[in-house]
Parts: C-alpha cells; structure tokens; sequence
RNA sequence: GCCCCGGUAGCUCAGUUGGAUAGAGCGCCGGCCUUCUAAGCCGGAUGUCGCAGGUUCGAGUCCUGCCCGGGGCGCCA
C-alpha cells in the first residue's frame, strides 16, 4: 500500500509515510490519513486525522487511539520531531524540530526551480485545446481569459510532468467564412453587410487592404479566404503579445481536403451506430449518455459542424492522447455530452475527453460595465486590454478567479502601479528578494561553516517555510484540478509570508551561520515565486 | 420543462477533496521607514456560508427539495 516515495514530493512526504506506517502497525486497512497544516500556530506544524480514521475501524475513542500512534510516529521520525499532541476530536498535532525546517529549507534551495515539478503520480499525454476563436475577427477580452486559462493550465500539467501540447483548432471552412466573405464584399461595395454579417469596424479595413494589394472585382469566397489570413496574422500577433504559443495549428478546411469527415462517418456507420432519418444522416449519440442524436450529415447533403468537429477528435485519438482537454465558453457546455458520446463511440473512454467551461469576463471601470470600443457592432477586443493594463496584469486578473466563476476586472485598480495592485505584490516580494542578494553581493557574503545559532527560527520564518514545502501538493491540486487560479492564490500567500519575514527576520549581516541559512530560506523563496508565476505566465522582475 | 455555473464580511472572491474559533484583497479607522526596496508591515470592525430537511463523532464542503441570478437546450457554428 506504500506508495513508492516520490522525491519531488518534498520534504513532508516522509511526515505522511512515517503516519501511515505507524498507523499500518496499529490497524491495518485504514485508508490514507490527510497531512494538513491546521489553522492556528498552537496547533503545531502539521496535524493529521489518522486517529479519527482508524477509531471506527479499532472500535476504541478516537483520542485514545490517537495516543497510541504517537509513539509510531515518533519513533520514525527521530529528533524531526519536538512534541506531538492529542488534540480536539482526536487530531495529532506535529510540532516539528528547529533542525528539521533548517534542512527543509536548504532542501527547497537545494533543488532551485526544479522544486514542485514532476509531481505527477501517471505522467500522460495531454493535448490543451483552447482559444480556436474564428479568424473573422481579431481577438476579444472573452479569449483572453481562455487564454490565460488554457495556456496557464498547459504550464502547470507540463510541470507536473505531462507531456502538454497547445492547439487552436481553426475553423477556416464553413458558412461563417462564406459569411465574412460576403461581409467585406458588402463594405468594399459600400453596402450594408448582409443579414446576421459581420458589422465591426475592422472588417471595412480589412476590405481595403485586400483592395490595395489585389485590386478591385475579386469573388466573396476569394476575399474570405484572404480575409482569414490577414485576420490570422492579427490573432497571431495578440497571442505572441500574450506569451501564448501554440505546437501545432489544427485546420477544418485541411480536414475536409483529406477526406476525414466522410472516413470517421464511415468509421461510425462500420460500427453501427449511423442511420438515417428524414432524409439526414443521424448518429446515435444517445446511446453514449447524449440527450438524443445527433445530425451529422442534413438533408441537402452538407455535414454538420459537430461531424467536422468528431472527425478533428478522432484524428486528435489518433495522434496518441491519452487526455483530451478543451477550453470552451460557457454558451458551448451543451456540447460536451454529444462529443464525449462521439469520444466514446471510437472506442476511448470517456475519461479521456475534459471540456473546462469557461465563465465569462466583464470589463469594470468606476463601478460600471465598461466598454472598450463604442463603435457599433466592436467589441471589447484583447489588444485593447493589453494595451491598456499590461499582459502581466491581463493574465493575472484573468487567473485570480475559478473559471467557473464569472469575473469583473477593476480596470483603474489593473492600471494602477500601487500596492493596491494584487498582481504587484507577488513581483515585488521576487524584487525585494533580488535586491537583498545584491546587497549580499556587495558586502561580502559570510562564508565557513558556522553553525546556525539555536533558537534563531522566528516564527514568521517557519510560517514561510512551511509555505514553501506546500509548493509540490499546490501544483498537484492545480494539475489535477485543472485550476490555475489556486496558483494564483497560492503565490499571493507566498508573498504575504515572505514581507512578513522580511519585517521580523534580518538577513544581510544577521551573524555567523545564521546569515547563510536565511539566505537559503531568500533564494528557496525567490524561485518558488519565480515558478509560480512563470506558470501564470507572468514575469517575474529582478526590480521595480 | 430539462441541463450547466454561481449564491460565503459593505464590495470582489478564496476555502487544500468531510475537520478544530470560516479566511484574503479592496473599502473604513489607527500605528510603523537613520540598517537588506514603505509597490511593504502591524493592529481594529463586520458573517442566519441563499432557505429547509437529511447523512455522521463532525457539513461552507456530500444527498434531496425549494428560492434567486447568469448561461444553454438547432438538420447554426
């Protein structure tokens, strides 16, 4: 039952074995027990509900049990440990040694912006669909929060140790395109855009460059497809703007030129699960969990976008997935059953397809909804944001929050360069940090082996530590949660932590041994923040 | 009608898979720079965790039923 120890586990991993193995000696079949950091410093360093676990189990009152655990657990972790108590309903209170954190911190050092990573206990391969907004328009503040989201969680599982692969899938086929097509037509023309068009601004620019460079009289299917490619080169820009960087680009118009749209229908209708009805061909979704069928080929003979859609994730299968994750907006979560059944359908389970829902993002400024552009029929698009707050401050809002929660960005406190500004306060604490090494550097740092005095851990110190040595368990939560934000909030506590230390602890000429060890504790600290928002996808200053 | 998401401090939201006296930021009040960055720190006030039941040693967290807000239920994409 021992998992194998997983050395990027840190540091408490061997307070978690120790539990359970004295635990296993008390009573076997108990299930795990949780190391927690409990909520108030008199609780000790670490607590665990072992004894509340094993009591029902035992058939003895959970603190007695309690009481008969702690000489397990002492006794595996030797002069680690200071004292352990019985506490409340049948808690275990660790109180942890001096020397134990001193060794955890240079531990954490030790292992620089290595520490947290490859925490995956089933390492996968895992393909992080999002974004795919359509090239007819650049893109908007609604995109920009799939982005953050999509690349950020990328980050994270690539850290944890999956091998990740960014895609926008492209729909550069179909009726929107022959739309946006006749769309430009209609402003070149000086006309109005047709019914349900595209009426921004930009597409009347974009019909004049096309006239610029290829002159006058071309086909609305010809200025669609021009249209695309120079809409393309402007969300290319904004994701490079964004830090955003994709592997590989999936299109549905190279999909269809290579037949995969009739070969997966054919590939369902070998399995049996496509018949006809009313003139449309019909899969049988229903059978997968869907509310009913679907359609995937209508009546006057054109495939639907969900039979493209199913051919782009059989060739995604076929590519070697193991996990399928789409970002997609909340208006699309009808979509999720029917696709999950077409996963199935092929034979994958239906694990291996996620979709993240993305709530929607509003853009605040003075208390009320603000409007990036008044020009009729634009929208508040990205560039305008990040032109406006920065990318650090766009990724970073956009990542404060759960997904599933929608969101208001404050643009005046975005904009501002104060403390009030959330996104500062985790950069500053990496300055302050860079600096106090510089300042290190300048005056010599102590060198020899002094030991560290005894009794020198303040307590803000060991609240730091302990923060650091939750970095692998955050990324794991983050990873298998697939939330980025508790990122976010986890490097905020880091920060917090850390300005409480810098107030309390002196480090440049705190004496012999002692000056060296929090450095440790400064350089631990500093590339713990510098992984965390690298992960975000913000930057981390050496000053500001 | 059915499905998804949300409802926690004045506001915006966290809440570590069911734990101890529910937290943070903003806003409000008051303190702290002759030593490593004051973009910082410290102290102070505020809660029927939407409502009602249920599960158990224990529920903001899990189950059921309601209420409120947002989104979705096409041979559109």
């Amino acid at each position: 039952m021992n998992a194998a120890p997983n050395p990027s586990a840190g540091p408490t991993a061997a307070l978690g074995d120790a539990i359970a193995a004295a635990l296993a000696d008390l009573h076997p079949g108990v299930p795990a027990a949780a190391l927690e950091r409990p909520p108030r410093p008199e609780f000790g360093d670490y607590s665990t509900n072992a004894a509340m676990l094993a009591a029902p189990l035992i058939g003895e009152p959970p603190r007695d049990v309690a009481a008969k655990l702690i000489g397990g657990i002492e006794q595996r972790l030797g002069d680690a440990v200071e004292r352990i108590d019985v506490a409340g309903p049948g808690f275990l209170n660790l109180h942890m040694s001096e020397g134990w954190f001193r060794d955890a911190a240079a531990l954490v050092a030790g292992r620089g912006r290595e520490f947290g990573s490859g925490v995956a206990e089933r390492p996968s391969k895992v393909l992080v669909e999002f974004v795919s907004a359509n090239p007819t328009g650049p893109l908007t503040v609604a995109s920009g929060r799939h982005l953050a989201y999509g690349d950020s969680l990328a980050r994270i599982l690539g850290f944890a140790g999956h091998d990740v692969r960014r895609e926008y899938y492209l729909n550069d086929a179909g009726s929107q395109i022959d739309l946006f097509g006749a769309s430009i037509a209609a402003r070149i023309a000086g006309d109005e855009v047709p019914e349900g068009g595209y009426e921004g601004d930009y597409v009347a620019g974009i019909g004049q460059r096309i006239v610029a460079e290829h002159g006058a009289g071309l086909e609305p299917a010809e200025l669609g497809r021009l249209g695309v490619e120079l809409m393309l080169e402007g969300i290319r820009a904004t994701l490079d703007r964004s830090r955003v960087h994709f592997d590989t680009w999936a299109s549905e118009q190279s999909l269809h030129d290579a037949g995969a749209t009739e070969n997966a229908i054919a590939d369902l209708r070998d399995r049996g699960l496509v018949y006809e009805h009313e003139g449309a061909v019909w899969l049988r979704t229903s059978e997968f969990g869907d509310d009913k069928d679907r359609v995937l080929i209508r009546a006057d003979g054109a495939p639907t976008y969900f039979a493209a859609d199913i051919a782009y994730h059989r060739d995604k299968l076929e590519r070697g997935f193991d996990l399928l994750i789409n970002v997609l907006g909340a208006d699309h979560h009808g979509y999720v059953d029917r696709m999950r059944a077409a996963i199935v359908a092929f034979g994958a389970p239906g694990e291996s397809f996620e979709v993240s829902i993305m709530q929607m993002v509003n853009l605040v400024e003075g208390g009320e909804r603000a409007r990036m552009s008044k020009r009729r029929g634009d929208f508040a698009r990205l560039d305008d944001l990040l032109e406006d707050i920065g990318v650090d401050a766009t990724r970073f809002f956009m990542l404060m929050r759960s997904h599933e929660t929608p969101i208001d960005i404050d643009l005046e406190l975005a904009r501002t360069h104060s403390s009030d500004n959330p996104v500062y306060y985790a950069q500053y604490a990496h300055a302050r940090i860079c600096s106090l090494f510089r300042t290190a550097a300048e005056r010599g740092a102590e060198t020899g082996d002094d030991p560290v005095p005894a009794e020198s851990l303040e307590p803000a110190e060991r609240a730091l530590i302990a923060r650091l040595l939750e970095m692998p368990d955050q990324i794991s939560r983050a990873a298998n949660k697939r939330e980025p934000h508790g990122i976010s909030t986890y490097v905020r506590e880091v920060a917090a932590d850390f300005h409480a230390f810098y107030r309390d602890c002196r480090v440049v000429g705190a004496g012999p041994g002692l000056e060296q060890a929090r450095l440790a504790v400064c350089a631990a600290t500093r590339d713990v923040i510098a992984t965390l928002l690298d992960l975000l996808g913000v930057e981390a200053p050496e000053e500001m």
